[in-house]
DNA sequence: AGTCAATTTGTATGCGCTTACATTTATAAC
DNA sequence: GTTATAAATGTAAGCGCATACAAATTGACT
């Protein structure tokens, strides 16, 4: 029994041996310091001797080493990011726009994901600090103490986004999520509304979520309002789960006149189940969302939500880290502003109950 | 007018000065060649040893320096990976996979997007190059041809994904879009259909798309219909351009019984936009996606459509990178088996055209 | 032309690690 | 107990760049 054994693998194209910096040196006829000099500090060198420089580089298809460049410089000009996950595209725009905004300035983006586990996002950030990315880039507000503890060690600068508190004792660049939330429960009582559910995504162990929970509720009792355990259900961001919590509130025996979702997906999840048993939306029910997701201005009716400048956001928090790294002193709590989207899930109580 | 300066910034925290692998060796009594010994093959020192050098390393609260490992070893133990977008969820759940398996070989992820830009594309496979990054993912298999070379002459590995071709001149992990975009059209004919339109995507240097959309014409050829060029769109990934779509050949003097579409997100604009002008899926038309979201299978009626196993695609292309890294040869042509879901939002065709 | 300061360039060290090679120590065979 | 062989450890040379410092060049002004 003979096997093919391939004796050229991993071989096939010889290693060319790339430039060195020496080799564009020799080539320019200058030392290797001014070689670094016109690559990082183009203005200190002579217009001449920066030309020749040049040519040498393009010439031999000069390309700087990365590694050794951070081992001399102590600067890998890379940034890390922890998201709970990349489904949903409920980070995807703010990502996007962080990564963009990196890429400008010739920062590189290591993104990893945490499951919405403690554990696990304290597991990335040490695997991010051991890879030695120059900053940090963490969801939300509430995180394993260690975290700081190792981040402040090693003097690397970081910053919260998708939350905001002006009073936060880490620098963040996001939204008021309790504020936000209260939006569309207000605006849904002055519309008469007095029966209402939330469903909300899990609290425990995420501030976000347990911030626009809280905004709602206190909205609610600004009025004299108070829900029953029951009125709230708290679930995964799918849309499975916002079904299956909407049919649970419907069929209790006060079912309310408005559903308040803590995530456009549950309450994409919400309007489908209603779509799907005949429930007229908003007639019978309004459904209100947060976050207004691609999706949500066409589904039938249009989800009413608060709609959150994610990438402006995440430019924003782009824009602290790399000041931060330019050795400035950006202001540590930056806000962005919601903005209330009225559309056609929301309506006035129906008489009939 | 005085300004107060904050003559801390950026020093709040005394740098503290981390261990070195040579701090290590001597708290141990050992060299550092056995240091790095224990971190990169444990098994090659003695037990004794190596745990006096793990007790050293924990006391020290030793990391090692990926910049110098990376410039000694000459390995970044970074992977890159370029997709089109974060947008929509489309490339979410491969995303993922491939980065979990990454993390399981102690790799990481480089990420960042090429908007759907093959030059983009290529400015970002020069970045990641330059980033030192040891092995790249690319979606689909259509790229600017410098990229190999540039892959090539530093003998970098890397592979395609989001796609198959069994003769691909390049490594590609995927599914064949151009056999995976017949199932419903063929079944669509089987049932009857016999006036089709087809939603797709922008073909042009998208070979995914144009795989989907030449399998949908083919398979309808094969049944001798031969579609117009007027029941052919193309249009962005989007709902709002599904809608669009959708209306445009549903106004049309002999609208079809069924619309092809090349990807869900476009389907869902199409389903949205027929509830929202009250055409009843599937009885007056019926509408059919390709991907298989997790919103599919919630949209009222429920979406028919291609499921994509795109966890166990992602997981292995990273496997094959981790094994070209290993310096074996894996199978460079991997093929993931897709599934036809059929739900409600196909039937037979009314009797009434 | 001569002096001094400002600017530009070169020299040479070392960032913290891996690894080829030399040396030592353990293991096996007799 | 030798000797031959294998396994474990140490030695020391860089990896390719940035940068402190020294040296050389330039220009302004007498």
């Amino acid at each position: 029994m003979a096997y093919v054994i391939n004796y050229s693998a991993g071989k096939v194209n010889p290693p060319i041996k790339r430039a060195t910096q020496g080799d564009v040196a020799k080539a320019a006829g200058v030392s290797t310091a001014t070689v670094s000099r016109v690559i990082n500090q183009p203005e200190s060198v002579r217009l001449g001797i920066r030309q020749q420089v040049q040519t040498a580089i393009n010439d031999l298809n000069y390309v700087a080493d990365a590694a050794a460049r951070a081992l001399a410089s102590k600067r890998s000009r890379c940034i890390g990011a922890v998201i709970p996950t990349f489904a949903n595209a409920i980070f995807s725009d703010g990502i996007e726009a962080f990564e963009a905004e990196l890429n400008q300035a010739s920062l590189s983006l290591m993104l990893t994901t945490s499951g919405y586990n403690a554990d696990h996002e304290l597991a990335q950030v040490r695997m991010l600090i051991e890879r030695g990315v120059d900053a940090l880039m963490l969801i939300g507000l509430s995180h394993d103490p260690t975290i700081y503890t190792l981040l402040q060690q090693r003097n690397i600068p970081y910053v919260h986004t998708w939350a905001y508190r002006s009073n936060h004792p880490h620098p963040c660049v996001g939204f008021d999520n309790y504020a936000a939330a209260q939006h569309l429960p207000l605006h849904l009582m002055s519309q008469g509304h007095q029966q209402f559910a939330i469903i909300s995504g899990i609290a425990e162990g995420n501030d976000r979520v347990a911030d626009r929970l809280r905004g709602i509720q206190d909205a609610l009792l600004s009025q004299g309002i108070a829900l029953p355990a029951h009125a709230i259900i708290e679930c995964n961001y799918q849309i499975e789960a916002g079904r299956i919590a909407c049919r649970q509130l419907l069929n209790s025996p006060t079912p309310p006149t408005a559903i308040l979702c803590g995530n456009d997906v549950l309450a994409a999840g919400a309007l489908l189940e209603c779509q799907a048993s005949g429930i007229d939306v908003p007639n019978q029910v309004s459904i209100a969302g947060f976050d207004d997701l691609a999706l949500s201005a066409h589904l039938t009716p249009s989800l009413s939500t608060v709609h959150i400048p994610f990438n402006i956001m995440g430019q924003k928090a782009a824009q602290y880290l790399i000041q931060r790294l330019a050795g400035a002193t950006p202001q540590p709590h930056q806000k962005v502003d919601v903005q209330l989207r009225l559309r056609d899930s929301t309506g006035i109580p129906s008489l009939s109950s």
